[in-house]
DNA sequence: CACTAACTGGACCGAAGCAGTCCTGATTGC
DNA sequence: GCAATCAGGACTGCTTCGGTCCAGTTAGTG
């Protein structure tokens, strides 16, 4: 599972395109120029634009123009454009009080932490690292496999603040 | 998006649930105290029981059992066991060679650090970490933009009993 | 030795969410 | 005034998932 959504791919393909050129680009110049159909990148479009990261310009001679830079776009930004916002079980979106057994929902705070560390890993990685081959690996490799006891309680994210990953390495 | 199976979500706590005893624990029983339907219970033990995180006795007085304890089994391997190997896009784990299109295939690779991100934080967490209330955040939360618009960034206050379900009733 | 309890593996069906398309209206440059 | 472009919705086909059921196999028990 944790299947990404196949928009969301576009939506990346659609930006780095976006970041290559300094004018406002039309939706359907992006959609001649990357493959994706016309109407699949105009919906793109919409839902980056609804996000704050592109912004729009109407009219004849319109188009889209990148908001921000691509380092300064994490890829969770893309994904709750997309896709809405990030969590794992449905609980967390909208029916946290009611569940089908109260055997079960113990564990619906659980989810969490993983939650919260999946939006985390999300938030380090922009879209310029994605778009650059060689990135630095944001999580050191405390566990391999399946070693992980506990959570190590010091952890090092003193050093990102919350978006944009160094250069490279 | 980013959605887990509500079978994970299930399979976390018939783990749990199985945690709980010492001795083989049968399906039917594990739905009876659980709350989750008879069948879907047997569905989530078998593919628990291929993944290895359980082991099944056949036959009268069969049942699972637990095969590591919670504080070894990482959520990484319940959801590789229900739902398969983790990754965001469905370009990793077939087609990989074959995409629609030129422009938006140079993209393909780039999720790899995103994949790779996303399964480093599953591995880190494990099952007891999902059991205990108090769990010490590994990453704390900077919550700009578009963190976690209803999670506490903190440790909420442990209002769900921490310990295991109570016993069959 | 027969019976019963329990797991094994598969197929099956309905429901839900997603991918993709299309249409109408609003806006703006020429 | 015309044309190009974005805005916002509705709509449909399809894939996947959630959940159930069935026949078969294994093993303990009377």
């Amino acid at each position: 599972m944790l299947r990404l959504s196949k928009l969301t791919d576009y939506a990346v393909v659609v930006l780095v395109r976006l970041a290559g050129a300094q004018g406002v680009q039309t939706s359907p110049g992006i959609a001649a120029s990357t493959g994706i159909p016309e109407p699949t990148v105009a919906k793109v479009l919409k839902s980056l634009t609804s996000g704050g990261l592109v912004s729009s310009q109407r009219g004849a001679r319109g188009g889209y123009r990148l908001q921000r830079g691509l380092e300064e776009i994490p890829v969770a930004d893309v994904i709750a454009a997309i896709d809405g916002p990030i969590a794992l079980t449905a609980c967390v979106d909208g029916s946290t009080s009611e569940c089908e057994a109260q055997g079960l929902c113990p564990m619906r705070g659980r989810w969490d932490p993983v939650n919260d560390a999946i939006r985390h890993a999300l938030h380090r990685i922009t879209l310029a690292d994605m778009q650059v081959a060689s990135i630095p690996v944001a999580f050191r490799t405390p566990s391999q496999g399946l070693a992980g006891p506990q959570l190590p309680p010091a952890a090092p994210p003193a050093r990102v603040p919350s978006d944009r990953l160094p250069a490279a390495e």
